[in-house]
DNA sequence: GTCTCAGAAGTTGCATACAATTAACTTCCG
DNA sequence: CGGAAGTTAATTGTATGCAACTTCTGAGAC
Protein backbone atom coordinates (compact mmCIF):
# COMPACT_ATOMS: atom_id res chain seq x y z
CA UNK A 1 0.00 0.00 0.00
CA UNK A 2 1.05 3.24 1.23
CA UNK A 3 0.39 4.47 -2.74
CA UNK A 4 -0.12 8.20 -2.86
CA UNK A 5 2.69 8.94 0.00
CA UNK A 6 0.24 10.60 2.30
CA UNK A 7 1.46 12.22 5.26
CA UNK A 8 3.76 14.39 2.91
CA UNK A 9 1.21 17.44 3.00
CA UNK A 10 -0.59 17.73 6.42
CA UNK A 11 -2.21 20.81 5.86
CA UNK A 12 -4.75 20.15 3.12
CA UNK A 13 -6.59 17.66 1.39
CA UNK A 14 -6.30 14.20 1.86
CA UNK A 15 -10.08 14.67 3.64
CA UNK A 16 -11.46 11.21 1.70
CA UNK A 17 -8.62 9.61 1.85
CA UNK A 18 -8.36 10.03 5.79
CA UNK A 19 -11.46 8.39 5.58
CA UNK A 20 -10.91 5.63 3.72
CA UNK A 21 -7.78 4.49 5.97
CA UNK A 22 -9.84 5.16 9.56
CA UNK A 23 -12.81 3.41 8.24
CA UNK A 24 -10.40 0.39 6.27
CA UNK A 25 -8.06 0.17 9.38
CA UNK A 26 -11.22 -0.12 11.87
CA UNK A 27 -12.96 -2.74 9.49
CA UNK A 28 -9.75 -5.03 9.37
CA UNK A 29 -9.28 -4.40 13.06
CA UNK A 30 -12.47 -6.13 13.87
CA UNK A 31 -13.09 -2.60 15.51
CA UNK A 32 -16.29 -2.80 13.21
CA UNK A 33 -18.45 -5.70 13.49
CA UNK A 34 -20.05 -7.07 10.53
CA UNK A 35 -23.34 -5.95 9.64
CA UNK A 36 -22.62 -2.77 11.58
CA UNK A 37 -24.07 0.16 9.96
CA UNK A 38 -21.48 2.88 9.13
CA UNK A 39 -23.79 6.64 8.78
CA UNK A 40 -21.95 9.04 7.02
CA UNK A 41 -22.92 11.52 10.07
CA UNK A 42 -21.47 9.95 12.75
CA UNK A 43 -17.93 9.42 10.44
CA UNK A 44 -17.75 13.14 9.71
CA UNK A 45 -18.38 14.32 12.74
CA UNK A 46 -16.09 11.93 14.56
CA UNK A 47 -13.37 12.69 11.67
CA UNK A 48 -14.04 16.70 12.02
CA UNK A 49 -14.79 16.80 8.01
CA UNK A 50 -18.14 16.64 5.97
CA UNK A 51 -20.29 14.39 4.51
CA UNK A 52 -18.93 14.14 0.91
CA UNK A 53 -15.43 13.36 1.80
CA UNK A 54 -16.55 10.43 4.05
CA UNK A 55 -19.06 9.04 1.22
CA UNK A 56 -16.40 9.01 -1.10
CA UNK A 57 -14.43 6.95 1.68
CA UNK A 58 -17.26 4.74 1.61
CA UNK A 59 -17.76 4.10 -2.06
CA UNK A 60 -14.39 2.47 -2.36
CA UNK A 61 -14.91 0.40 0.62
CA UNK A 62 -18.04 -0.25 -1.23
CA UNK A 63 -15.78 -1.26 -4.00
CA UNK A 64 -13.50 -3.51 -2.59
CA UNK A 65 -15.93 -5.75 -0.91
CA UNK A 66 -15.59 -4.92 2.65
CA UNK A 67 -18.77 -2.99 3.15
CA UNK A 68 -22.01 -3.26 1.97
CA UNK A 69 -24.09 -0.46 -0.11
CA UNK A 70 -27.95 -0.25 -0.22
CA UNK A 71 -29.46 2.58 -1.93
CA UNK A 72 -31.16 5.47 0.43
CA UNK A 73 -30.19 2.87 3.25
CA UNK A 74 -26.38 3.60 3.66
CA UNK A 75 -23.37 1.27 3.89
CA UNK A 76 -23.00 -1.59 6.38
CA UNK A 77 -19.63 -3.84 7.51
CA UNK A 78 -19.63 -6.68 5.11
CA UNK A 79 -20.39 -9.88 7.44
CA UNK A 80 -18.00 -12.90 6.54
CA UNK A 81 -18.29 -17.04 7.70
CA UNK A 82 -16.30 -19.33 6.84
CA UNK A 83 -17.01 -20.10 3.43
CA UNK A 84 -15.78 -16.74 2.33
CA UNK A 85 -12.73 -18.16 3.69
CA UNK A 86 -13.09 -21.05 1.22
CA UNK A 87 -13.80 -19.15 -1.69
CA UNK A 88 -10.89 -16.86 -0.93
CA UNK A 89 -8.30 -19.79 -0.68
CA UNK A 90 -9.64 -21.83 -3.15
CA UNK A 91 -9.10 -18.93 -5.41
CA UNK A 92 -6.01 -18.03 -4.43
CA UNK A 93 -4.54 -21.89 -4.25
CA UNK A 94 -5.37 -21.16 -8.28
CA UNK A 95 -3.94 -18.19 -8.91
CA UNK A 96 -0.86 -17.80 -6.91
CA UNK A 97 0.70 -20.73 -7.71
CA UNK A 98 0.55 -19.64 -11.32
CA UNK A 99 1.73 -16.11 -10.42
CA UNK A 100 4.35 -17.87 -8.89
CA UNK A 101 4.85 -20.16 -12.06
CA UNK A 102 5.37 -17.44 -13.97
CA UNK A 103 7.94 -15.23 -12.07
CA UNK A 104 10.03 -18.04 -11.99
CA UNK A 105 11.05 -17.86 -15.45
CA UNK A 106 10.25 -13.81 -15.68
CA UNK A 107 13.30 -12.43 -14.85
CA UNK A 108 10.91 -9.76 -13.58
CA UNK A 109 11.11 -11.00 -9.85
CA UNK A 110 13.11 -9.03 -7.02
CA UNK A 111 14.90 -11.79 -5.15
CA UNK A 112 17.24 -9.79 -3.90
CA UNK A 113 14.42 -7.91 -1.69
CA UNK A 114 12.16 -11.06 -1.45
CA UNK A 115 15.25 -13.31 0.90
CA UNK A 116 15.79 -10.04 2.73
CA UNK A 117 11.84 -9.98 3.42
CA UNK A 118 11.81 -13.84 4.28
CA UNK A 119 14.68 -13.18 6.54
CA UNK A 120 12.81 -10.30 8.08
CA UNK A 121 10.13 -12.52 9.34
CA UNK A 122 12.17 -15.36 10.82
CA UNK A 123 13.29 -12.57 12.86
CA UNK A 124 9.70 -11.60 13.60
CA UNK A 125 8.86 -14.97 15.23
CA UNK A 126 12.50 -15.29 16.92
CA UNK A 127 11.94 -13.18 19.80
CA UNK A 128 9.93 -14.02 22.74
CA UNK A 129 7.10 -11.94 22.23
CA UNK A 130 6.40 -12.47 18.41
CA UNK A 131 5.41 -9.71 16.18
CA UNK A 132 2.64 -11.27 14.45
CA UNK A 133 1.10 -7.61 13.13
CA UNK A 134 4.45 -7.60 11.46
CA UNK A 135 4.92 -10.84 10.18
CA UNK A 136 1.34 -10.46 8.21
CA UNK A 137 2.39 -7.13 6.93
CA UNK A 138 5.88 -8.48 6.17
CA UNK A 139 4.09 -11.63 4.52
CA UNK A 140 1.74 -9.44 2.13
CA UNK A 141 4.60 -7.46 0.70
CA UNK A 142 6.54 -10.77 0.30
CA UNK A 143 3.27 -12.14 -1.55
CA UNK A 144 2.67 -9.19 -3.60
CA UNK A 145 6.24 -9.04 -4.71
CA UNK A 146 6.19 -12.19 -5.90
CA UNK A 147 3.23 -12.11 -7.88
CA UNK A 148 4.31 -8.31 -9.20
CA UNK A 149 7.28 -10.54 -10.70
CA UNK A 150 4.81 -12.79 -12.64
CA UNK A 151 4.89 -9.58 -15.25
CA UNK A 152 0.96 -9.55 -15.35
CA UNK A 153 0.05 -6.26 -13.73
CA UNK A 154 -3.49 -6.88 -12.94
CA UNK A 155 -2.79 -10.19 -11.07
CA UNK A 156 -1.10 -8.40 -7.59
CA UNK A 157 -4.57 -6.13 -7.39
CA UNK A 158 -6.78 -9.22 -8.53
CA UNK A 159 -6.19 -11.11 -5.78
CA UNK A 160 -4.99 -8.08 -3.02
CA UNK A 161 -9.13 -7.71 -3.82
CA UNK A 162 -10.04 -11.01 -2.33
CA UNK A 163 -7.23 -11.67 -0.02
CA UNK A 164 -8.51 -8.13 2.18
CA UNK A 165 -10.90 -10.19 4.76
CA UNK A 166 -10.35 -9.39 8.55
CA UNK A 167 -9.70 -12.82 9.52
CA UNK A 168 -7.01 -13.31 7.24
CA UNK A 169 -5.54 -10.33 8.96
CA UNK A 170 -5.55 -11.74 12.64
CA UNK A 171 -4.27 -15.17 10.19
CA UNK A 172 -1.03 -15.50 11.95
CA UNK A 173 -2.20 -15.71 15.45
CA UNK A 174 -4.30 -18.42 14.92
CA UNK A 175 -1.33 -20.61 13.51
CA UNK A 176 0.02 -23.26 15.66
CA UNK A 177 3.99 -23.16 16.02
CA UNK A 178 4.67 -25.79 13.77
CA UNK A 179 2.20 -24.48 10.97
CA UNK A 180 4.15 -20.99 11.59
CA UNK A 181 7.68 -22.55 11.46
CA UNK A 182 6.49 -24.50 7.71
CA UNK A 183 5.11 -21.21 6.34
CA UNK A 184 8.45 -19.35 7.22
CA UNK A 185 10.56 -22.26 5.93
CA UNK A 186 8.01 -22.24 2.57
CA UNK A 187 9.33 -18.71 1.76
CA UNK A 188 12.91 -19.60 1.53
CA UNK A 189 12.36 -22.53 0.12
CA UNK A 190 10.09 -19.91 -2.73
CA UNK A 191 13.15 -17.83 -2.81
CA UNK A 192 15.10 -20.98 -3.85
CA UNK A 193 12.89 -22.16 -6.34
CA UNK A 194 12.55 -18.32 -8.14
CA UNK A 195 16.26 -18.31 -8.24
CA UNK A 196 16.73 -21.48 -9.29
CA UNK A 197 14.47 -20.34 -12.30
CA UNK A 198 12.58 -23.89 -11.83
CA UNK A 199 8.78 -22.91 -12.80
CA UNK A 200 7.38 -26.52 -11.15
CA UNK A 201 9.05 -26.00 -7.82
CA UNK A 202 8.43 -22.48 -7.63
CA UNK A 203 4.62 -23.46 -8.73
CA UNK A 204 4.36 -26.35 -6.52
CA UNK A 205 5.98 -24.59 -3.26
CA UNK A 206 3.19 -21.87 -3.41
CA UNK A 207 0.17 -24.19 -4.01
CA UNK A 208 1.96 -26.16 -0.64
CA UNK A 209 2.67 -22.59 0.97
CA UNK A 210 -1.11 -21.30 0.13
CA UNK A 211 -3.25 -24.94 1.05
CA UNK A 212 -1.15 -25.46 4.31
CA UNK A 213 -2.55 -21.78 5.49
CA UNK A 214 -5.76 -22.80 4.60
CA UNK A 215 -5.64 -25.62 6.49
CA UNK A 216 -4.13 -24.09 9.38
CA UNK A 217 -6.70 -21.31 9.24
CA UNK A 218 -9.83 -23.58 8.75
CA UNK A 219 -8.83 -25.25 11.94
CA UNK A 220 -8.05 -22.28 13.59
CA UNK A 221 -11.51 -20.49 12.86
CA UNK A 222 -13.09 -23.83 13.19
CA UNK A 223 -11.94 -24.18 17.29
CA UNK A 224 -13.12 -20.75 18.09
CA UNK A 225 -16.44 -20.31 16.03
CA UNK B 1 -30.21 -5.09 -19.06
CA UNK B 2 -32.14 -2.39 -19.23
CA UNK B 3 -34.13 -4.20 -16.06
CA UNK B 4 -34.55 -3.90 -12.24
CA UNK B 5 -30.46 -2.70 -12.38
CA UNK B 6 -28.83 -5.67 -10.72
CA UNK B 7 -25.85 -2.85 -10.19
CA UNK B 8 -29.15 -1.20 -8.06
CA UNK B 9 -27.51 -3.07 -5.67
CA UNK B 10 -24.17 -2.16 -5.22
CA UNK B 11 -24.44 1.81 -7.20
CA UNK B 12 -25.89 4.74 -6.22
CA UNK B 13 -28.71 7.12 -6.25
CA UNK B 14 -30.76 7.49 -9.24
CA UNK B 15 -28.98 10.70 -11.19
CA UNK B 16 -25.48 8.89 -10.57
CA UNK B 17 -26.26 5.46 -12.29
CA UNK B 18 -27.39 7.44 -14.90
CA UNK B 19 -24.26 9.27 -15.11
CA UNK B 20 -21.81 5.98 -14.83
CA UNK B 21 -23.97 4.03 -17.44
CA UNK B 22 -23.43 6.75 -20.11
CA UNK B 23 -19.97 7.26 -19.72
CA UNK B 24 -19.28 3.46 -18.88
CA UNK B 25 -21.07 3.22 -22.45
CA UNK B 26 -19.30 5.59 -24.06
CA UNK B 27 -16.23 3.91 -22.99
CA UNK B 28 -17.03 0.91 -23.94
CA UNK B 29 -18.33 1.73 -27.49
CA UNK B 30 -15.12 3.68 -28.39
CA UNK B 31 -16.52 7.15 -28.22
CA UNK B 32 -14.26 7.87 -25.61
CA UNK B 33 -10.48 7.63 -26.99
CA UNK B 34 -8.12 6.00 -24.53
CA UNK B 35 -6.28 9.40 -22.65
CA UNK B 36 -9.00 11.57 -23.43
CA UNK B 37 -9.47 13.61 -19.81
CA UNK B 38 -13.31 13.61 -18.55
CA UNK B 39 -13.79 17.02 -17.09
CA UNK B 40 -16.79 16.30 -14.02
CA UNK B 41 -18.10 20.04 -15.22
CA UNK B 42 -18.52 18.67 -19.10
CA UNK B 43 -20.17 15.63 -17.67
CA UNK B 44 -22.43 17.12 -14.99
CA UNK B 45 -23.99 20.16 -17.99
CA UNK B 46 -24.55 17.70 -20.65
CA UNK B 47 -26.36 15.32 -18.04
CA UNK B 48 -28.30 18.48 -16.53
CA UNK B 49 -27.18 16.93 -13.19
CA UNK B 50 -24.72 18.64 -10.75
CA UNK B 51 -21.13 17.40 -9.99
CA UNK B 52 -21.59 15.30 -7.16
CA UNK B 53 -22.85 12.04 -8.34
CA UNK B 54 -20.97 12.38 -11.68
CA UNK B 55 -17.94 12.52 -9.03
CA UNK B 56 -19.70 9.49 -7.76
CA UNK B 57 -20.17 7.27 -11.20
CA UNK B 58 -16.27 8.32 -11.54
CA UNK B 59 -15.20 7.30 -8.57
CA UNK B 60 -17.04 4.06 -9.23
CA UNK B 61 -15.46 3.57 -12.93
CA UNK B 62 -11.76 4.17 -11.48
CA UNK B 63 -12.75 1.53 -9.09
CA UNK B 64 -13.23 -0.83 -11.79
CA UNK B 65 -10.25 0.27 -13.86
CA UNK B 66 -12.08 2.01 -17.03
CA UNK B 67 -10.97 4.99 -16.25
CA UNK B 68 -7.39 6.77 -14.58
CA UNK B 69 -7.67 8.74 -11.61
CA UNK B 70 -5.52 11.45 -11.05
CA UNK B 71 -5.46 13.87 -7.32
CA UNK B 72 -6.73 17.20 -8.24
CA UNK B 73 -6.35 16.54 -11.79
CA UNK B 74 -9.04 14.64 -12.85
CA UNK B 75 -9.69 11.55 -14.42
CA UNK B 76 -9.20 10.47 -17.91
CA UNK B 77 -10.25 6.88 -19.81
CA UNK B 78 -7.70 4.49 -19.10
CA UNK B 79 -5.67 3.62 -22.37
CA UNK B 80 -5.14 -0.14 -23.56
CA UNK B 81 -2.58 -2.01 -25.74
CA UNK B 82 -1.99 -5.01 -26.80
CA UNK B 83 -0.06 -6.03 -24.09
CA UNK B 84 -3.22 -5.18 -21.73
CA UNK B 85 -5.17 -7.74 -24.17
CA UNK B 86 -2.39 -10.25 -23.21
CA UNK B 87 -2.64 -9.92 -19.50
CA UNK B 88 -6.79 -10.46 -19.45
CA UNK B 89 -6.72 -13.67 -21.72
CA UNK B 90 -3.75 -15.05 -19.64
CA UNK B 91 -5.79 -14.51 -16.40
CA UNK B 92 -9.04 -15.94 -18.51
CA UNK B 93 -7.03 -19.01 -19.74
CA UNK B 94 -6.39 -19.88 -16.18
CA UNK B 95 -9.38 -18.50 -13.80
CA UNK B 96 -12.41 -19.66 -16.88
CA UNK B 97 -10.77 -23.48 -17.06
CA UNK B 98 -11.19 -23.56 -13.56
CA UNK B 99 -14.10 -22.09 -13.13
CA UNK B 100 -15.72 -24.31 -15.64
CA UNK B 101 -13.91 -27.82 -14.05
CA UNK B 102 -16.07 -27.03 -10.80
CA UNK B 103 -18.89 -26.46 -12.52
CA UNK B 104 -19.18 -29.54 -14.05
CA UNK B 105 -19.17 -31.47 -10.47
CA UNK B 106 -20.82 -28.56 -8.45
CA UNK B 107 -24.28 -29.13 -9.81
CA UNK B 108 -25.27 -25.32 -9.69
CA UNK B 109 -24.67 -24.72 -13.58
CA UNK B 110 -28.12 -23.81 -15.12
CA UNK B 111 -27.82 -25.97 -18.12
CA UNK B 112 -31.19 -25.46 -19.68
CA UNK B 113 -29.87 -21.50 -19.76
CA UNK B 114 -26.77 -22.78 -20.90
CA UNK B 115 -28.44 -24.43 -23.50
CA UNK B 116 -30.98 -21.90 -24.65
CA UNK B 117 -28.30 -19.09 -24.78
CA UNK B 118 -26.25 -21.45 -27.02
CA UNK B 119 -28.73 -21.88 -29.57
CA UNK B 120 -29.99 -17.99 -29.23
CA UNK B 121 -26.28 -17.65 -29.96
CA UNK B 122 -26.79 -19.49 -33.18
CA UNK B 123 -29.52 -17.81 -34.26
CA UNK B 124 -27.03 -14.19 -34.33
CA UNK B 125 -25.17 -15.15 -36.79
CA UNK B 126 -27.47 -17.42 -38.87
CA UNK B 127 -29.56 -14.36 -41.01
CA UNK B 128 -27.25 -12.67 -43.05
CA UNK B 129 -26.68 -9.78 -41.00
CA UNK B 130 -25.36 -10.71 -37.99
CA UNK B 131 -26.12 -9.10 -34.76
CA UNK B 132 -22.50 -9.19 -32.91
CA UNK B 133 -23.54 -6.50 -30.44
CA UNK B 134 -26.36 -9.03 -29.62
CA UNK B 135 -23.84 -12.08 -29.52
CA UNK B 136 -21.40 -10.19 -27.24
CA UNK B 137 -24.32 -9.96 -24.92
CA UNK B 138 -24.99 -13.32 -25.07
CA UNK B 139 -21.69 -14.64 -24.46
CA UNK B 140 -20.90 -12.45 -21.66
CA UNK B 141 -24.12 -13.82 -20.18
CA UNK B 142 -22.97 -17.45 -21.22
CA UNK B 143 -19.65 -17.26 -19.34
CA UNK B 144 -20.93 -15.19 -16.34
CA UNK B 145 -23.73 -18.18 -15.93
CA UNK B 146 -20.95 -20.71 -16.44
CA UNK B 147 -18.49 -19.26 -13.72
CA UNK B 148 -21.92 -18.92 -11.50
CA UNK B 149 -21.93 -22.68 -11.31
CA UNK B 150 -18.58 -23.10 -10.08
CA UNK B 151 -20.56 -22.39 -6.25
CA UNK B 152 -17.62 -19.94 -6.05
CA UNK B 153 -19.42 -16.45 -5.54
CA UNK B 154 -16.21 -14.16 -5.97
CA UNK B 155 -15.00 -15.40 -9.00
CA UNK B 156 -17.93 -13.95 -11.89
CA UNK B 157 -17.04 -10.96 -10.61
CA UNK B 158 -13.34 -11.05 -10.15
CA UNK B 159 -13.32 -12.11 -14.32
CA UNK B 160 -15.12 -9.14 -15.15
CA UNK B 161 -13.37 -7.11 -13.77
CA UNK B 162 -10.60 -7.26 -16.06
CA UNK B 163 -12.73 -9.16 -19.17
CA UNK B 164 -14.41 -5.08 -19.01
CA UNK B 165 -11.88 -3.68 -21.81
CA UNK B 166 -13.03 -1.86 -24.33
CA UNK B 167 -11.69 -3.99 -27.03
CA UNK B 168 -13.76 -7.22 -25.70
CA UNK B 169 -16.59 -5.44 -26.69
CA UNK B 170 -15.78 -5.47 -30.55
CA UNK B 171 -14.08 -8.39 -30.28
CA UNK B 172 -16.12 -10.77 -32.30
CA UNK B 173 -16.15 -8.14 -35.18
CA UNK B 174 -12.76 -9.09 -35.76
CA UNK B 175 -13.62 -13.12 -35.84
CA UNK B 176 -12.68 -14.97 -39.30
CA UNK B 177 -15.81 -16.75 -39.75
CA UNK B 178 -14.60 -20.22 -39.22
CA UNK B 179 -13.04 -18.73 -35.89
CA UNK B 180 -16.32 -17.63 -35.06
CA UNK B 181 -18.01 -20.76 -35.56
CA UNK B 182 -15.62 -22.71 -33.87
CA UNK B 183 -16.28 -20.11 -30.86
CA UNK B 184 -20.07 -21.29 -31.00
CA UNK B 185 -19.23 -25.27 -31.13
CA UNK B 186 -17.31 -24.78 -28.42
CA UNK B 187 -20.67 -23.58 -26.20
CA UNK B 188 -22.39 -26.95 -27.35
CA UNK B 189 -19.63 -29.09 -26.47
CA UNK B 190 -19.26 -27.03 -22.71
CA UNK B 191 -22.39 -27.43 -22.38
CA UNK B 192 -22.19 -31.38 -23.04
CA UNK B 193 -19.25 -31.37 -20.77
CA UNK B 194 -21.15 -30.00 -17.98
CA UNK B 195 -24.40 -31.70 -18.60
CA UNK B 196 -21.87 -35.03 -18.50
CA UNK B 197 -20.58 -33.91 -15.46
CA UNK B 198 -16.65 -34.85 -16.86
CA UNK B 199 -14.74 -32.02 -15.30
CA UNK B 200 -11.77 -32.66 -17.13
CA UNK B 201 -13.42 -32.28 -20.27
CA UNK B 202 -15.46 -28.67 -19.06
CA UNK B 203 -12.00 -27.68 -18.31
CA UNK B 204 -10.42 -28.59 -21.35
CA UNK B 205 -13.27 -26.98 -23.58
CA UNK B 206 -13.23 -23.71 -21.75
CA UNK B 207 -9.60 -23.59 -21.90
CA UNK B 208 -9.54 -24.25 -26.00
CA UNK B 209 -12.51 -21.73 -25.94
CA UNK B 210 -10.27 -18.80 -24.41
CA UNK B 211 -7.06 -19.70 -25.94
CA UNK B 212 -9.02 -19.87 -29.37
CA UNK B 213 -10.79 -16.42 -28.50
CA UNK B 214 -7.17 -14.89 -27.76
CA UNK B 215 -5.59 -16.33 -31.09
CA UNK B 216 -8.05 -14.56 -33.10
CA UNK B 217 -7.98 -11.68 -31.45
CA UNK B 218 -4.08 -10.78 -31.32
CA UNK B 219 -4.66 -11.79 -35.36
CA UNK B 220 -6.98 -9.05 -35.69
CA UNK B 221 -5.35 -6.34 -33.15
CA UNK B 222 -2.16 -6.91 -35.03
CA UNK B 223 -4.32 -6.39 -38.47
CA UNK B 224 -5.48 -3.39 -37.59
CA UNK B 225 -2.52 -1.60 -35.53
C1' DG C 1 16.18 33.87 -27.81
C1' DT C 2 15.52 31.60 -23.44
C1' DC C 3 14.66 31.23 -18.77
C1' DT C 4 12.10 32.67 -14.67
C1' DC C 5 8.40 34.02 -12.19
C1' DA C 6 3.98 36.39 -11.31
C1' DG C 7 -0.79 36.34 -12.42
C1' DA C 8 -4.98 34.54 -14.34
C1' DA C 9 -7.96 30.89 -15.72
C1' DG C 10 -9.70 26.47 -15.15
C1' DT C 11 -10.51 22.30 -12.49
C1' DT C 12 -10.92 19.55 -8.57
C1' DG C 13 -11.80 19.02 -3.25
C1' DC C 14 -14.59 20.06 0.50
C1' DA C 15 -18.41 22.21 3.19
C1' DT C 16 -23.03 23.42 3.64
C1' DA C 17 -28.00 23.52 2.50
C1' DC C 18 -31.86 21.40 0.75
C1' DA C 19 -34.74 17.56 -1.37
C1' DA C 20 -36.03 12.70 -1.44
C1' DT C 21 -36.38 8.45 0.65
C1' DT C 22 -36.72 5.27 4.41
C1' DA C 23 -37.70 3.83 9.09
C1' DA C 24 -40.07 4.48 13.39
C1' DC C 25 -43.74 6.08 16.09
C1' DT C 26 -48.14 7.63 17.32
C1' DT C 27 -52.87 7.56 16.85
C1' DC C 28 -57.16 6.00 15.46
C1' DC C 29 -60.33 2.32 14.09
C1' DG C 30 -61.93 -2.51 14.33
C1' DC D 1 -55.72 -5.98 22.15
C1' DG D 2 -54.35 -6.00 17.05
C1' DG D 3 -53.70 -3.60 12.94
C1' DA D 4 -53.35 0.09 9.66
C1' DA D 5 -52.67 4.60 8.09
C1' DG D 6 -50.80 9.17 8.80
C1' DT D 7 -47.10 11.65 10.67
C1' DT D 8 -42.58 12.58 12.47
C1' DA D 9 -37.68 11.69 12.83
C1' DA D 10 -33.47 10.15 10.81
C1' DT D 11 -30.56 9.27 6.91
C1' DT D 12 -29.13 9.40 2.32
C1' DG D 13 -28.98 11.80 -2.46
C1' DT D 14 -28.20 16.05 -4.89
C1' DA D 15 -27.20 20.97 -5.68
C1' DT D 16 -24.51 24.95 -4.90
C1' DG D 17 -20.73 27.90 -3.18
C1' DC D 18 -16.16 28.53 -1.98
C1' DA D 19 -11.24 27.26 -1.23
C1' DA D 20 -7.07 24.86 -2.90
C1' DC D 21 -4.45 23.13 -6.33
C1' DT D 22 -2.68 22.78 -11.10
C1' DT D 23 -1.66 24.60 -15.49
C1' DC D 24 -1.20 28.00 -18.89
C1' DT D 25 0.17 32.51 -20.30
C1' DG D 26 2.87 36.46 -20.76
C1' DA D 27 5.92 40.02 -19.25
C1' DG D 28 10.49 40.97 -17.80
C1' DA D 29 15.50 40.03 -17.03
C1' DC D 30 19.69 38.04 -18.63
Amino acid sequence: MTETSPAAEAGTGAAADHAYRLVREQILSGQRVGGEWLREGDLADHLGVSRTPVREALRRLTAEGLVRYERNRGVQVQAWNASDLDEIFSLRSVLEPWGCRLAATSGLADLTTLDALAHEMDACVAGRSPDLDRLTELNNRFHRLVLEGSGNSRLPGLIASVVQVPLVWRTFSRYPPEALARSLAHHHELVAALTAGDADWAESVMCSHVRAAWSSIREGVQATS
